[in-house]
DNA sequence: ATGGGTCCTTGACCTATGTCAATTGCTGAG
DNA sequence: CTCAGCAATTGACATAGGTCAAGGACCCAT
């Protein structure tokens, strides 16, 4: 059974919010069903609500001309979509529609917009946004110009700091994952620092030197 | 001479704004300019604005506690910095310096959020943020899994729509820069897709067979 | 305990792409 | 015109890191 409440607050869009915040969106949001096949809302309606994926997976896709169906995207579940029309769009611009069995949340348009007016909530929705949009736009710098070892160490600290130690509460996988490379890799370049002598990771326990934050900035 | 109208208007932050929207922050703007060595602001002053540089380059730098000092961004021409004092902080949380000398462009932190109290102004802004939300995140996708063949295809996507010919208005090595790679890679990424005869690029004149946007998905 | 299923590691291998260097052509300043 | 300098191309080369395959360690359910 999944908390619907805990998908929500763990979106990009609306993760980083106060609890206060928070519970101001989910107060509202209703879950709805698809089964697979199911068209959630169609190119071109009106745009009420934005949605969250929690279980199956959406594909948005777009008709041009004579039918022919483009997929615009493919919905894995934790994910906001549809959020363009808060802004942007008056109408969904493409058609929503389940690929397997799907749950989802729907947050009204209209009290998200309610809640704008608020200065409070307004910072809070502002900066949890900024603070996004300052991770991906590092991100983007880091994916182009670092190799795998300073990736690693980057993440490391911007998710505990430069410690020296820390309990990890990630799989190598997901670590693998969030680096944007492969467990092999991962494996090899941990191999690597530990024979150096800058780094151990051992069950989740892991040890650093200071020595291992040379050439890693901040923010 | 820099027009410092024009630089905001080309900054990430601000620069996909309505004319109109814009005009509201252009209005109160100033211009500053700073000696080389001059400090902008420092560590724990209240935040009261935010920057643009316009030419120069400045050095955000946050001081440990005997002093040492840690490089944490080097700002470039038409950066927005500061920003965060928006949302996130009642106070500059690093120092400024100019590493040369430098002319800035001043927007009150009052401004912006007095301007966010307008539902119109507030739309706009958001849309603005949200689409280069939108835009940073499918750039970390593509980073991390598309060769450079797809980085070049979808970047032409991005910028002109899947035309078969377009005007060309910037030069390969920008273009490489784009999509995060050399020159010389592009240059034979673009002999080969020549050799496949779905693209070819003669000054600025690109013209493309429909095959070419096989597998590029849009959005 | 046993078997199947993860996760992790390690080795062998391959390929895309960066780097360096040389060549060509174009452009604009003098 | 001519030279300097930059953009673009091309070749030769090096390498980070992905892929595939195999094996070990651990965990859970039967």
């Amino acid at each position: 059974m999944v908390n619907f409440d805990t998908v929500v607050a763990e979106t990009d869009l609306l993760g980083g919010l106060s609890s206060r915040s928070l519970k101001k969106i989910t107060d509202t949001q209703r879950v709805r069903s698809l089964p697979r096949g199911g068209l959630l809302f169609t190119e071109g309606d009106e745009g009420t609500a934005i949605y969250v994926l929690a279980t199956g997976s959406m594909r948005l896709f777009r008709s041009d001309e004579e039918g022919r169906e483009a997929v615009v995207h493919l919905v894995r579940p934790g994910e906001v979509f549809a959020e363009a029309v808060l802004f942007d769009e008056e109408t969904y611009p493409v058609s929503a529609q389940a690929r397997e069995d799907s749950q989802l949340v729907e947050i009204p348009k209209a009290r998200v917009l309610a809640l704008l007016e608020d200065p409070g909530f307004r910072q809070d929705f502002f900066a949890n946004i900024m603070r996004k949009l300052r991770f991906l736009a590092q991100q983007v710098y880091v994916l182009s110009s670092c190799d795998v070892r300073e990736r690693l160490l980057r993440f490391l600290a911007g998710r505990f700091g430069k410690r020296s130690y820390y309990r990890m509460d990630l799989s190598k996988k997901e670590v693998a994952e969030a680096i944007a490379t492969t467990p092999e890799t991962l494996s090899r370049v941990l191999a690597a620092l530990e024979r150096a002598g800058t780094l151990t990771w051992e069950r989740n326990e892991v040890h650093l030197t200071p020595s291992a934050w040379e050439g890693i900035e901040d923010e």
